[in-house]
RNA sequence: GCUCCCUUAGCUCAAUUGGCAGAGCAACUGACUCUUAAUCAGUAGGUUUUAGGUUCGAGCCCUAAAGGGAGCACCA
């Protein structure tokens, strides 16, 4: 393993210069010294054969009450305050005897530690759970002046038997123990965890450890992304991988990260969307096609924004925008179920009925019920397929009591609501006051069809009306979710409406956006399509109840520290 | 980029009207072989984010900077 020109420093170095020399840190060297003293790695090696610390509480029906009589007793059942009292009793009445239990070997973090004179208890921790440990100076021997220099933080390694104390807690009674990494920093305090927005964010690995779950939304997180590509996979979909680096940052109308390849000499742009190479492939034809990944806009921060996000993006074949909506609400319902949501919270299944289904539209395939309930700030939301379904116009005239074909009376409200209005197109006008009014009191889930056609540069008009685009978008919790379109596969429109959605940009904007490749391969031929954008971290941050995104993004971004 | 708010011990937080900077946890010393946020006794730990200013006196008032938070702008 050693290369040339590499000095393998594995002895362990105690005098090594501190960054901090505090009082604290100091103590921590001082036991890190007398580790090594007393002939341990402090920073410890392979440790096989462990079990997880679930898969040993699972084991506690195992334990025995061993009796000197030789006769074994089965421990009653310890899950409530009541019955850990009646086992107290129940103990003090078998008389001499000890318990016996499964012998097991675990690793973890001491996040907590008592000592009660020649004992201590240690509470470790690790993915899948905590325990404490029984160690007793005479039961440890050997291993006790090892047991004198751990710290909070330190990680461990312990073999013993799994049995419990007289007050009924499950603990390892230790025989063995092993160092296997030294903490050499304080850890948060031990009640309330770390609070400090900021240092929660730049030292995530500190929240992981010591806030209640956070560990177990980031995991939650995982298990969303996963049921995500589970629910695609089954329905034939196939993922791809495509450039994050593009000459042409299209498919939204964001502002890119510029960077520069050396070799080329040529200035790129971090990815916008996933829209355009996607659609490319379905002229290739990939019928069935998404793309989940990292997306990058360098626009402002917020609780709902970081710049780079993760967005799923998904394109069938022969489909429009109602049969993403299927699609939708079983990517989000599964999702739901992956994370244990409840399910059949008595919420009664819907009958779609006229104000929830315009004329117009029509299911694409009967709706199964399902219904899950989660919470998400002082509300509750209910997640029943079928969602809700309003067309724009509708909702627009709910909020507003102003139809949003009246372009006067819009503007009007418009500028009562201090709007921009001068030199904007009249669907602009629409939709800001749409945004101003209407989005906040979507708790949803709903979907909102049908939208003013010229925002929707990429979208198949309506074929009865051509101000009107073939839109979704899905709102919950007054968040965007998602967003879906039947695709417009027609090149001489596509190219058009890309002109004109140019005309108000600056040249350099411009040659920014005008993809001509995209508009060579829809002159091939792109079948008609359904395609739907999710936004992970929103998804992520309703279906886990998080007020910030930066609390389901591990490492947001933030100003580099000093 | 703009507005407002926050920053006190390693962590979580106090500090009355501008009048001696405090507590809990963590740490250190000691007691305790069944603890549960263990308990008890004692010790130590501070450039109050930074740089200026006002004042007899500033954690507190003023100016600026840094970092964070909320909102706005940006985000078809």
């Amino acid at each position: 393993m050693t290369r040339a020109g590499t000095v393998m420093t594995d002895e362990p170095n105690p005098t090594a210069p501190a960054v901090d020399e505090s009082f604290l840190t100091a103590a921590r060297r001082a036991k890190l010294a007398r580790i090594i003293e007393l002939g341990h790695d402090p920073w410890g090696s392979r440790f096989d054969d462990r079990q997880s610390i679930g898969e040993i509480r699972a084991r506690a029906g195992e334990i025995l009450f061993r009796r000197s009589s030789g006769i074994d007793l089965e421990l009653p059942s310890l899950d409530t305050e009541e019955q850990r009292a009646a086992f107290r009793g129940w103990l003090a009445e078998q008389g001499a005897g000890e318990m016996a239990g499964p012998r097991v070997r675990a690793a973890g973090r001491i996040v907590l530690s008592r000592d009660a004179g020649k004992l201590k208890f240690i509470d470790i921790r690790d993915m899948t759970g905590q325990i404490q440990l029984f160690v007793g100076k005479a039961q440890v021997s050997d291993d006790w002046e090892l047991a004198e220099n751990f710290d909070l933080g330190d990680i461990i390694g312990v073999d013993g038997s799994l049995r419990r104390t007289k007050t009924g807690e499950l603990s390892i009674f230790a025989e063995s123990l092993y160092i296997l990494a030294k903490s050499l920093e304080t850890p948060p305090e031990k009640h309330s965890g770390l609070q400090d927005a900021e240092l929660r964010q730049r030292q995530r690995y500190l929240d992981l450890i010591y806030n209640e779950g956070s560990l177990d939304r980031f995991l939650q997180r995982t298990q969303i992304v996963a049921a995500i590509r589970k629910t695609l996979g089954d329905r034939g979909f196939v993922e791809v991988e495509g450039p994050t680096l593009h000459a042409i940052a299209g498919g939204a109308a964001a502002r890119p990260f510029t960077t520069h390849h050396n070799a080329l000499d040529i200035d790129l742009y971090m990815r916008i969307a996933l829209e355009l190479h996607l659609k490319r492939l379905l002229v290739g034809g990939i019928e069935r096609v998404y793309e989940l990944g990292r997306v990058y806009r360098n626009e402002g921060i917020s609780p709902r924004h970081n710049p780079e996000f993760t967005m799923l993006e998904a394109y069938q074949a022969y489909g429009d925008y109602r049969t993403m909506m299927d699609l939708t609400e079983e990517c989000i319902c599964e999702a739901i179920q992956a994370i244990g949501g409840s399910r059949d919270v008595g919420c009664e299944p819907r009958v779609i009925d006229a104000s929830d289904r315009p004329a117009s539209l029509a299911m694409s395939r009967s709706p199964v019920a399902t219904c899950y309930e989660l919470p998400w700030g002082d509300k509750k939301i209910n997640f029943c397929r079928p969602f809700a379904r309003k067309t724009y116009a509708e909702l627009f005239q709910q909020h507003t009591r102003v139809s949003a074909q009246d372009e006067v009376a819009v503007a009007k409200l418009a500028k009562s609501l201090g709007l921009e209005t001068a030199g904007r197109h009249p669907d602009v006008i629409k939709n800001d006051v749409f945004e101003a009014k209407v989005e906040d009191q979507l708790v949803g889930p709903i979907f909102v069809l049908d939208y003013p056609a010229s925002i929707c540069p990429l979208t198949k008009r309506k074929a009865d009306d051509p101000a009107v685009a073939e839109r979704f978008e899905l709102f919950v919790g007054g968040m965007e979710i998602a967003n879906a379109y039947t695709e417009l596969n027609d090149p001489d429109l596509q190219e058009e409406l890309f002109r004109s959605q140019l005309a108000g940009l600056s040249e350099e904007d411009s040659m920014a956006k005008m993809d001509q490749d995209f508009i060579r391969a829809l002159r091939h031929g792109m079948p008609p399509a359904g395609g739907l954008g999710i936004g992970i971290d929103r998804l992520v941050m309703l279906l886990t109840n998080s007020a910030s995104i930066r609390d389901i993004i591990l490492f947001p971004l933030l100003r580099p520290e000093k």
